[in-house]
DNA sequence: TTTTATTGATTGATTGGTCAATCAAAAATA
DNA sequence: TATTTTTGATTGACCAATCAATCAATAAAA
């Protein structure tokens, strides 16, 4: 029953069965086949559509990366200061949405493709650098260039580390705490550098 | 020609040879096979020494964990100031052998594997709630109890976060630096918990 | 009729796991 | 010491299951 048309939906429905599928299996070991009847398709067309497994992958990695990345977007085009921006960053890294099972398996599967897929490797590069230059970007407007990329790269790596920890964690994670910790952080960092000058 | 006592020997050569499988595929999609050749065996041998892919990539996890857990214990048995065991612990964590390669990637897959695989879970919450408790134990010697344990958590996300940041990148950033900012956020914290008394 | 959407059927390749058989050292026996 | 028995170590061959990918065929819209 074709009804014209069909390709957006079919691709959209394709990565979300595909993010479901991956979030309750918890890895990349995921069937076509698997991904295909959580859409309502055949798996022949999820390979019509995408040309392979791989690429598929790849499309739903995209698909998040877009997801967060606007998210960002959005809430860097709402804030009016610099210090602000950088609690837009860290709130929205900590969004309940962020924190959903299968994005969590999602996002920990595209981390390990990344070690052995070279695009999937890029495009986690290009979100680490654009996330990270954000950072250094408000930062060097309240603090010294060399500070400001020093503590860019903190935030960066507490807000991962966080992340995966409350992720793995048993029981509900706690966002409020995640956030008032890396908060914290960015506050001291900028009182004691302050205090030096 | 079977020399006896062959056990302990192969058991370690197929646990280490699934660390050198895995660290070189990026992933857990190891075969028995190949982690069988790389060792220098059959894929029937692996089998009988650990009944099945699961419990030999359980056996890895346990090694990485006692290495890891042997290391940090015998620096806090060689430090004689709270604050050197703090340090201890951090230098611990990015030391160079914890940064190879396939030594990252078996943790990657293995916090993957955590999201599915009950055991997998049990043995990563041991390790982190151990690490944990060490951090505390020294952090409140120099510092309220309450402060303590949120140093501790930050340091342990700091160090989870900056691994796992070092795995995705192309180039290796040096431990040292890493070590640097831990070893920052510890001085910085502390610094600003002692000005507020 | 042409194009788009869709699938059932199929296949070639791979894999985890099993098992019977073999080999050689060690222990027991003569 | 010589011979036999036992046992751990090891493997090749094999199986049942799974899966990604392909393709020819069908059905409906344009």
């Amino acid at each position: 029953m074709p009804r014209i048309g069909m390709e957006p939906i079919r691709r959209k429905a394709l990565i979300e069965a595909a993010i479901e599928v991956i979030g309750a299996r918890g890895n990349l070991g995921v069937t076509m086949g698997q991904i295909a009847k959580s859409a309502g398709v055949s798996p022949a067309l999820a390979h019509h559509y995408f040309g392979g497994k791989d690429q598929l992958f790849l499309a739903t990695m995209r698909h998040l990366l877009n997801d967060f990345g606007g998210g960002v977007s959005a809430v860097l085009r709402a804030s009016d200061t610099p210090r602000e921006r950088i609690s837009g960053i860290i709130r929205q890294s900590f969004r309940a949405d962020q924190f959903a099972p299968a994005v969590v398996a999602a996002w920990l599967a595209f981390y390990v493709l990344a070690q052995s897929d070279e695009q999937a490797r890029r495009l986690l590069g290009v979100y680490a650098r654009r996330l990270n230059s954000n950072l250094v970007e408000a930062l060097s407007r309240i603090t010294p260039r060399a500070d400001a990329r020093r503590i860019a790269e903190g935030v960066a790596a507490l807000i991962d580390g966080l992340y995966i920890r409350r992720a793995l964690k048993d029981g509900p994670p706690d966002p409020a705490s995640a956030i008032a910790l890396v908060e914290d952080y960015v506050n001291t960092e900028l009182t004691v550098q302050e205090s030096r000058r």
